[in-house]
RNA sequence: GGGCGGUUAGCUCAGUUGGUAGAGCGUCACGUUUACACCGUGAAUGCCGGGGGUUCGAGUCCCUCACCGCCCACCA
């Protein structure tokens, strides 16, 4: 006996279990042929927690991956997580700080990875718990970590990224390289262009006036003076030219001299340069080569020097910098704001800087300004260009592959439009910034060690000066020191012993140390690996065989850049072949009030609390009908509530088919069916079988829900079990046989086609209706039977119950009141179906009985449909004046049918161009309109 | 500045080759029916953002304007 209600907490755990014990997510269950079908997870964070957008993407993996299951398909979806980063490390240190315990760097790296290890160790499992609670059909024995199980140098995981990056580098498609970087003060590493957000800040524009090289400062006269504008006056120290147009005639006897550096006392040399604007500012902009993308530009064309001001957090350092000093001559005014300046923080010292400009005069004037400013992504203070050594991917070479493969149809991107998003970036791409001065991630592969120098080994402590041997393993790079050396090597922990070692042992140049870079790749070099480092590669699995290039990839929009393109990049070069075939990119969630949620904004809907109350399938039904949604996704409960009532109207039909006694019939086809109701119903059921997989094949997740909603509600439970009723009440003997097989026969074929969307409650029900094995792994229903007479007679009746229903509820006539109905103008053909559907009429439109007619009697409310005449006779009861208003608004707007289809059918140019099919659909229209015009007016003159 | 979306019922959104405007929610009225009140029956509501064009015919194709949103680049 099924319950009243289903009760989702209660089956879930269990049907999942029965699942997992039964194998069915295993790669290749229940297959029967086919080609293989992958999909490869979007790896969370491993400490993360789930959240709506993971909900959505994983519901849509589920469904495609349990469709094409049942399809027999050999399915493999491979789950995992990634080790994310400077998300985690920053999650731990956030920890730590919160204790009070040392930090990192108190601990040292080793401590504080075993720190993050335990962190992961904990908290690791938790989404993938919450997957599971989604209903995630992947197969878990298969789960990967993007830093594999301890994250040590024999590890798979960390074979592949060695190996991809040893061979880039061997390959020239990763190299170190000097060059300003967006540096994070913060979180002390550089990120990439990718990570930066730019910020629309209100600020200020600092006019300042620099004086002319031998010319005495004087504010009343301009020619002693240049005057250049900035937004970030704390960089001025680091100034060494300024750049004006070389059209600009107002600088032109300029070029060449010199301004001073107020405060420093540096020489500026003025350049031409077309960078500078001379519509913007003053025409005439200063040059920080060290902390500003394009002035490093300018200053690399113009020969200017690049003077560092900053320390890695940003705060200035003046004091003892041999760049910022050089050249310029001690003074007192250096001294002095040497002394003022020195080990602010960069936001103080700007404040200093103006502060003291405008005491010596040289503010020319401040403006509001509006601009936008650099952060990180993750730290969300204002990034700085940084000049420092870091690795970098030639992600232009790497590119042109990817774009191509995607011209050629090779790769797909669905909805397709978001191709053209992928070219734009992929065509402009810069160089990717891989390294981060981080230690939670993968170490890079390099090892340091001294170089010759002057005809003698020295060490350096800048690894880019170092003698450098990119290997696989320790090993490797340690026999390559040796062969280059000639000598002993050893490899020890970091820099510091090296020097220490270079030290004791350097003179008697008996033993060398190398030690390896301390940095780590970012968290999307190991991501780029994805399709492939889970199957297995470098070795030549079976896996890697059969599943890559993988089927389809489903994501959102966000991350084609961060993830996408750079699997495309990475799959082609190490695979030769695009990592998947499909890219469905789906919208990103947002609350109702279309805001992006956040914890600050505290409107946030956790999947989980929706989990708990509505039910995973009403959740994922939800997900599941918005995913047509182009570029957001407004949620609520609301909509979550909407559909676990569908949930519940599902459930209850399985308990009609259970209180009537509809069970499944072996071996039992439609095609031998007897009644037009169950021709009808399974011909309704081909029908939304064919939708459900056309829409789940074009990745029309959408269509697929509405095709099963429309149909379970409004066809199945609406009509069907509601016209089925008297049959199943009445006396036993074939036709009731027949309806209960049928309605067994329907139940079966729509759960199977709701299981990818809902599988829980599908699960449910088909094992407490008896069925064979599990449905997961059953077979996707294709049924084929098809009968269009059977369809147009029910389709018949459900208009003449709706019509006659219809003018009941207009009528006013109580719900309760039984009505005779005659019928007059009946064709043969409707007589018969009259007769037919005789109790089914009488039941659902509170008919006494039906009567043949010569005519309505007088008096009584009369509805046309089709050729006949349905009349009740209710003098007394109804309302002239009503009656005849209804029948003349619908004559009204049949004579404007008629109007306008008559226009189109005497338009010559109409009849000329438009093609044969569509004039005729048009004048079966007026045929029908001006009948049932006819029969209006009629019914309107015998009202009288 | 470059690119991409959006503008359809009160709300949130569908609308796939151009051929009678749809759904869910909400609203209103009525509830007879032993699967279901997490329900049933019925009803109301649309210059499909504005303008122009192509076409026999445009929500759908083209141009243009307005507003909203996102992405990329840049801003001394």
């Amino acid at each position: 006996m099924l319950e009243k209600n289903y009760d989702a907490a209660a089956v879930e755990p269990r049907i999942y279990a029965a699942w997992e014990s039964a194998g069915a997510f295993k790669a290749g269950a229940g297959a029967r042929g086919g080609a293989p079908y992958c999909v490869v997870i979007p790896p969370p964070n491993v400490t993360g927690s789930l959240h709506l957008g993971h909900a959505l993407d994983n519901t849509l993996q589920d469904i495609l991956v349990r469709y094409r299951r049942m399809l027999g398909r050999d399915v493999l979806w491979q789950p995992g997580t990634d080790h994310a980063g400077i998300a985690t490390q920053m999650v731990v240190e956030r920890q730590m700080m919160e204790r009070q315990e040392p930090n990192r760097r108190d601990i040292g790296r080793e401590k504080f990875l075993e720190k993050v290890w335990a962190w992961k160790g904990e908290s690791g499992g938790q989404i993938i718990n919450q997957l599971k609670r989604l209903g995630a059909s992947a197969d878990w024995s298969r789960e990967r970590f993007t830093m594999g199980e301890r994250g040590k140098a024999d590890d798979q995981m960390v074979r592949v990224v060695t190996k991809v990056f040893v061979e880039l580098y061997r390959e020239g498609l990763i190299y170190k390289d000097k060059r300003l970087v967006n540096w994070d003060p913060k979180l002390q590493t550089a990120i990439s262009d990718l990570e930066v957000e730019q910020v629309e800040t209100k600020g200020k524009l600092w006019h300042f006036r620099y004086p002319i090289e031998g010319r005495t400062f004087d504010p009343e006269d301009r020619s002693t003076f240049i005057v250049v504008a900035t937004t970030r006056p704390e960089t001025m120290l680091g100034d060494t030219g300024i750049a004006v147009n070389p059209e600009d005639e107002r600088y032109k006897d300029l070029v060449g001299k010199f301004a001073i550096l107020p405060l420093v006392g540096r020489r500026l040399r003025i350049v031409a340069d077309d960078y500078a604007d001379p519509e913007t500012g003053s025409g005439a902009v200063k040059i920080t080569p060290a902390h500003d993308f394009n002035d490093f530009e300018v200053g690399k064309r113009a020969g200017l020097p690049t003077v560092n001001i900053f320390d890695r957090e940003a705060n200035v350092v003046l004091a003892g910098n041999a760049d910022f000093l050089s050249g310029v001559p001690a003074s007192e005014e250096l001294t002095a704001s040497t002394a003022a300046l020195d080990r602010q923080d960069r936001f103080t010292a700007r404040k200093r800087v103006v502060e003291m400009l405008e005491a010596r005069g040289l503010v020319e004037k401040i403006e509001d300004h509006l601009h936008t400013v650099p952060h990180g992504d993750r730290s969300n203070v204002p990034i700085e260009p940084y000049l420092t050594d870091q690795w970098y991917v030639d992600a232009k070479t790497l590119a042109a592959p990817a774009i191509n493969a995607v011209r050629e149809g090779k790769t797909s991107f669905v909805p397709k439009n978001w191709e053209t998003t992928y070219f734009n970036w992929m065509e402009n791409i810069q160089p990717w910034c891989v390294s981060r001065q981080l230690w939670w991630g993968h170490q890079i592969p390099a090892w340091y060690g001294p170089k010759k120098w002057q005809g003698k080994l020295s060490f350096f402590s800048n690894s880019a000066e170092a003698e450098s041997f990119v290997a696989l393993s320790e090993a490797e790079a340690i026999a390559a020191a040796e062969k280059k050396y000639g000598t002993k090597v050893v490899a020890v922990r970091d820099s510091r012993d090296a020097l220490l070692h270079f030290v004791e042992h350097g003179k008697a140049n008996d033993e060398i140390a190398i030690y390896r870079d301390e940095d780590v790749l970012d968290t999307w070099f190991s991501s780029a690996l994805w399709p492939f480092s889970t199957l297995g590669w470098p070795e030549e699995t079976p896996e890697l065989a059969r599943y890559y290039p993988t089927s389809t990839l489903v994501t959102g929009f966000d991350i084609i850049f961060f993830w996408v393109a750079r699997m495309m990049m990475m799959g082609l070069h190490f695979m030769k072949e695009v990592p998947f075939r499909d890219v469905y990119i789906h919208a990103l969630i947002l609350d109702e009030k279309g805001q992006k949620m956040s914890k600050s904004k505290g409107n946030v809907i956790d999947p989980l609390s929706l989990i708990n109350t509505y039910g995973a399938d009403a959740l994922r039904f939800t997900l599941a009908s918005l995913a047509g949604q182009g570029r957001n996704i407004r949620m609520s409960a609301q909509r979550v509530e909407g559909n676990r009532n569908f949930v519940t109207k599902i459930w209850n039909a399985a308990k009609f088919a259970e209180h009537y006694d509809c069970r499944r019939v072996a071996g039992f086809d439609p095609a031998g069916a007897k009644e037009t109701l169950n021709r009808w119903i399974a011909t309704e059921t081909t029908r939304a079988a064919a939708a459900t997989t056309a829409a789940l094949e074009a990745y029309r997740f959408n269509d697929a829900s509405a095709a099963l909603y429309r149909f379970v509600w409004n066809l199945l439970c609406d009509w069907y079990l509601e016209l089925a009723k008297p049959v199943l009440n009445g006396e036993d003997g074939p036709a009731k046989d027949e309806t209960r097989a049928t309605v067994a026969w329907v139940l079966d074929r729509t759960l199977a086609l709701l299981h990818p969307v809902m599988p829980f409650l599908t699960e449910t029900l088909w094992q407490e209706r008896g069925g064979a094995g599990l449905l997961i792994l059953a077979e996707w229903p294709a049924p084929q039977f098809e009968d269009v007479a059977a369809a147009d007679e029910i389709n018949w009746l459900i208009e003449l119950i709706a019509a006659i229903r219809s003018v009941r509820s207009e009528m006013n006539v109580p719900a309760a009141a039984m009505v005779p109905l005659a019928v007059s103008g009946a064709a043969p053909a409707t007589a018969a179906r009259l007769e037919r559907h005789d109790a089914v009429i009488r039941r659902l439109a509170r008919i006494e009985a039906i009567a043949a007619a010569d005519r309505p009697e007088k008096g009584s409310v009369q509805i046309v449909v089709g050729e006949a005449t349905y009349a009740f006779p209710l003098a007394g009861i109804i309302d002239f004046a009503a009656e005849r208003a209804r029948l003349q608004r619908q004559l009204d707007k049949t004579a404007k049918d008629i109007a306008g289809i008559g226009a189109k059918l005497n338009n010559a140019q109409f009849m000329a161009k438009a093609p044969e099919e569509v004039v005729e659909e048009q004048r079966e229209r007026l045929t029908e309109a001006s009948a049932l015009k006819a029969r209006t007016e009629a019914a309107l003159a015998w009202l009288g």
